[in-house]
RNA sequence: GCCCACGUAGCUCAGUUGGAUAGAGCAACGGUUUCCUAAACCGUAGGCCACAGGUUCGAAUCCUGUCGUGGGUACCA
């Protein structure tokens, strides 16, 4: 439908010049009586015409070759609105274009041939994921999936670190678990990782080797085993959750192939560094950016700044032209480092789009859960899956924007029940599942060839929103905004269930009952659609 | 102190480059089933869009300030 506005507004514009000097776009109105599109080009042109906006808008519409089979209705209202109101005739044709299209409908081949990266999670091998991370997971996840909707190649990627300090406190805090079921009396310090998993790792290792490793230094065996062990349960977590990532990035090989010194003498070379007090400066206040960072620290190890611009840098030379980094608020102050220190490299950085997301709040009974992973007071994300099932907690974090905080209701979110709207979703799905079947018991077949009989208000207005589905998974993507679609789905099904409600398909005349199983047939492949992107299962029943 | 995000119905949250009368779900109250799934549908009620200024034809949306919440502000990541 807009397709078509743009056209004929072009062929206009030949005519009236003005045309080309604004960003033409045309709304679904809030108020349905306010026609199917709405443009807003005769206001925005009156400050510059110096011209009544109605009269402009007047101006327009003489100068539209509108198709009277296609447009029923054009006015002007308001300030100057300019409302087009579609023929019922044309709306019914969307749902040929849906069958026709079936699981493809609502992809586009916009961005063809192009390769995205999308890095999402990034935990170090500490300890299990938890809840916050659900989150970072289930949208990065789901970022990756629109954007391979609108034509992206996507590698999935994690970044992780398992050298520096945070990780010699894991090994030790195993080790000092180990020795105590050697039955030594150690006291284990505050500061050590307190979980439960980490007892667990640590009885692993004595039922394997015995006390043959009350010795062994904890860097070594200790640490490498527990990273081993970590590892598994976080890439089990992310399993249950649909999710698997491609690409595991080891901060160590940006040392071992040299990418640091590289990256040090460049900066040098571009006079962008210089020593004090024994550390490594990086001229950041050159770069745009309010003060000068250290890059090596006096001992001579490096900041995080450096590696991830050097980890940055590999995804340009690895040739993505999109690349995505999903953070926690807690990185918000990191990232224009790195952005500043890629563009002083000469990359294009606004090929990074950088999503942060707020924090989740966990309530549970109304009281919320304070979250800490070191004092392992924290719910985990298999416990979260668990209790509340993969399809809810993909949905729970995905129908939030990801600038909002947000609370996750462990309590309510346990509640099969209708305060869950994904089963509002998944309820719609299978309502349809079993009509399609009840119906072909009767030998009735979807039928493409008496559409125009779906003219009722619900049916139009059905039709309408399945038409937009395309758009929404468009403007989502490149947005990178997952939530639009579950809005955009609960619109959908409510819209499905007063169409259901009112007009019957068994019972009624066979060629209206086949457009309408045709309908029903297209509201389907529009959900299971939907669902698909946000990694969400459309049950053939409930 | 400074930086980032947020503040919309009782609760959780939408609100598309600034647009027409601010929306949904849940909770509350009332109604609908001899009929393809009642996990549904219909109706009622609920608002100083944190507050105060400014920008303009027009502001929940943009700018400034105040208050509040979360995060950050290390030679931790």
């Amino acid at each position: 439908m807009k397709k078509y506005l743009y056209k004929i507004f072009t062929d206009a514009g030949q005519k009236l010049n003005y045309l080309s000097e604004i960003y033409l776009s045309f709304d679904v109105p809030k108020i349905e009586s306010h026609g199917d599109l709405s443009c807003n080009a005769a206001m925005l042109l009156s400050k510059k015409l110096k011209e009544n906006p109605r009269k402009i808008a007047q101006e327009i519409i003489s100068n539209l070759k509108l198709d009277n089979r296609i447009i029923s209705k054009t006015e002007i209202a308001g300030p100057g609105f300019i409302n087009f109101f579609f023929t019922p005739e044309f709306v019914t044709k969307i749902t040929f274009d849906i069958i026709s299209k079936c699981d493809f409908f609502g992809k586009s081949s916009k961005n063809k041939g192009k390769k995205a990266n999308v890095e999402f999670v990034s935990a170090n091998p500490t300890g299990p994921l938890t809840v916050g991370h659900g989150r970072n997971a289930v949208v990065g996840d789901t970022v990756a999936n629109l954007l391979e909707w609108i034509g992206y190649t996507v590698d999935r990627e994690y970044y992780f670190n398992n050298a520096g300090r945070q990780m010699r406190v894991l090994g030790d805090s195993v080790k000092l678990r180990y020795l105590q079921l050697l039955g030594k009396e150690i006291l284990f310090p505050d500061d050590y990782y307190q979980g439960d998993y980490i007892k667990e790792i640590a009885k692993k290792i004595y039922k394997k080797y015995g006390d043959n490793l009350k010795d062994e230094q904890p860097e070594g065996k200790f640490k490498e085993i527990t990273e081993v062990e970590i590892f598994e349960d976080i890439k089990n977590s992310l399993k249950r959750l649909g999710i698997t990532h491609k690409i595991f990035y080891n901060e160590n090989s940006l040392y071992d192939d040299g990418k640091i010194n590289w990256l040090l003498d460049k900066y040098e070379s571009l006079e962008l560094t210089y020593k004090r007090d024994n550390a490594t400066w990086l001229k950041l206040s050159k770069l745009g950016i309010e003060e000068d960072k250290v890059i090596v620290k006096s001992s001579g190890e490096p900041t995080y700044r450096l590696p991830d611009i050097g980890y940055h840098v590999t995804k340009f030379e690895r040739g993505y032209d999109l690349i995505v980094d999903l953070f926690g608020s807690d990185h918000n102050a990191t990232y224009p480092d790195v952005l500043a220190g890629v563009k002083a490299l000469g990359y294009d950085d606004s090929k990074i789009k950088v999503l942060i997301h707020q924090f989740v709040t966990v309530l549970k009974k109304g009281e919320v859960v304070k979250m800490s992973t070191r004092k392992a007071n924290y719910i985990t994300l298999d416990e979260l899956v668990e209790e509340a099932g993969s399809d809810v907690v993909r949905y729970f974090f995905n129908m939030r924007s990801v600038s909002s905080h947000m609370n996750f209701d462990l309590t309510l979110a346990k509640k099969q029940s209708d305060e869950n709207p994904v089963f509002y979703l998944q309820y719609a799905h299978a309502r349809i599942c079993s009509i399609i079947k009840t119906v072909e018991e009767e030998k009735l077949k979807p039928s493409k060839d008496n559409l125009e009989l779906l003219s009722s208000e619900e049916e139009q207005r059905l039709l309408k929103k399945l038409h937009l589905f395309e758009e929404e998974v468009l403007y989502s993507a490149e947005n990178f905004e997952p939530h639009r679609i579950c809005i955009y789905l609960e619109e959908l099904a409510a819209a499905f269930h007063k169409f259901y409600h009112l007009h019957r398909i068994l019972g009624s005349e066979k060629k209206l009952a086949e457009a309408r199983l045709a309908l029903a047939v297209a509201t389907k492949i529009v959900i299971k659609n939907g669902l698909e992107i946000l990694g969400v299962s459309a049950p053939e029943r409930m």
